[in-house]
DNA sequence: GTTTGAATTAGGGATATCCCTAAGGGAAAC
DNA sequence: GTTTCCCTTAGGGATATCCCTAATTCAAAC
């Protein structure tokens, strides 16, 4: 499964950490979500690998997923992260043409309902909406300097988490540079550089205030 | 219409370059065209504006397309060209995300065909191949060098053009580094490096053959 | 309370790419 | 044939980001 990328990401993703917790739940409810099971998988867990045949559909009940790829040598690019509600893994072909993993503990439904016409007029909005935020991102990637980036990214955040000034990073500063396609090192200073200015606030490195909304939003505008 | 965006590109696009030419049809193809008709625009027309309301659906029948999104100080990032076949310019919700242009003259079949649960399923492969194309461009914006991105840009523009080891390029140095993320500058000192490597030739800046595939695909790997 | 280990931040030199200017080339207009 | 204009290529200094090392912080385990 494989045999089309040179670096398997053994090293990051954890394939023994997957639990269907479907067993746990009354018949009834196994009954219920024959077709969409809910498992939990354990922070860096592998939901799906690149190459492997595509299960449909997944949908995000809680916690943060990541969807990647990688280079030859190593390097990585994460294309989204995904919380909760959000759906994704669904490819046009067979196959997958990505790496999901979990990012924390999260819980993951599973669809195997077959592709209907019924279920294309569903997903329609959902992949269109998926590629404007690509293409979105592709602008903040390619033409934004490091501050903009990291600026756009926490903006981002906020608004996906209820806009209470305040975010809550379940990622790591290394999957934050892997997503903006700069090293952790300049994330790190972004993030300095933006509680020396008073736009932000840090409780710890992943519990942050949004001090200064209007100085992050001009920054990336 | 433009109310959202702080520099409308009309410094870009020509919005006068339009031609129906349907009217030189003879009445029964015009009949037949009735929910799809070709435009034919002239180079660097304006298709649609971000903003505008949507219009259902584009395709190219001939010539090169560009979509792109500006920043604030006019900065420009092209999403992706679309050659011949392809579609684009379908939204999630009614207004457009993008801008869309001619690069050279071109016809485009404009179907004003309500979103029905047939067309839905029609679309969807085309969205999420649009969909996985762009993530894999994030991965070469985000994470590769100068070298790779443009051998990238070569290998992916040969293999639509019929994989003949030939590229004819309609768009400008300037396009190409809008859409790889980087300045023209730099986009003409791969290509005089892969020229002084012996990778390509050029017979003239946009007429390029491509004398050894395998080096930009390793390159690009 | 201490230890351990991973994640984050800091420091500073190296460098790829940017930025600015200008020269070269090729197609269209005159 | 000449001119004009735009696109492309070239040169070289400036700089943002990378790369490498190390200090610091934090949380979990003992």
């Amino acid at each position: 499964m494989y045999s089309q990328i040179a670096f398997p990401p053994s090293h990051y993703a954890d394939r023994t950490a997957r639990t269907d917790i479907s067993k746990s739940f009354p018949p009834s409810i196994i009954e219920d979500t024959q077709l969409h099971q809910l498992v939990v998988f354990a922070p860096n867990a592998e939901i799906y690998a690149q190459g492997e045949p595509t299960s449909s559909l997944y949908q995000v009940e809680f916690g943060t997923v990541r969807i990647y790829r990688l280079l030859a040598d190593g390097r990585r690019q994460i294309t989204a992260f995904h919380v909760a509600g959000e759906f994704f893994g669904f490819e046009a072909d067979d196959a997958h043409h990505f790496f999901a993993e979990a990012v924390d503990r999260c819980g993951i439904r599973i669809c195997q309902r077959p592709l209907d016409k019924g279920l294309a007029s569903e997903l329609l909005p959902i992949a269109l909406d998926a590629l404007v935020r690509a293409q979105k991102h592709l602008l903040v990637i390619g033409r934004q300097c490091a501050g903009e980036r990291v600026a756009a990214f926490l903006i981002d955040m906020m608004e996906r988490q209820g806009d209470m000034r305040h975010v809550e990073l379940a990622m790591s500063r290394t999957d934050i540079a892997d997503y903006l396609g700069l090293t952790i090192e300049t994330v790190s200073r972004a993030f300095t550089k933006f509680r020396e200015r008073g736009y932000i606030r840090l409780k710890s490195a992943r519990t942050i205030d949004i001090v200064d909304v209007d100085a992050l939003r001009i920054l990336c505008a």
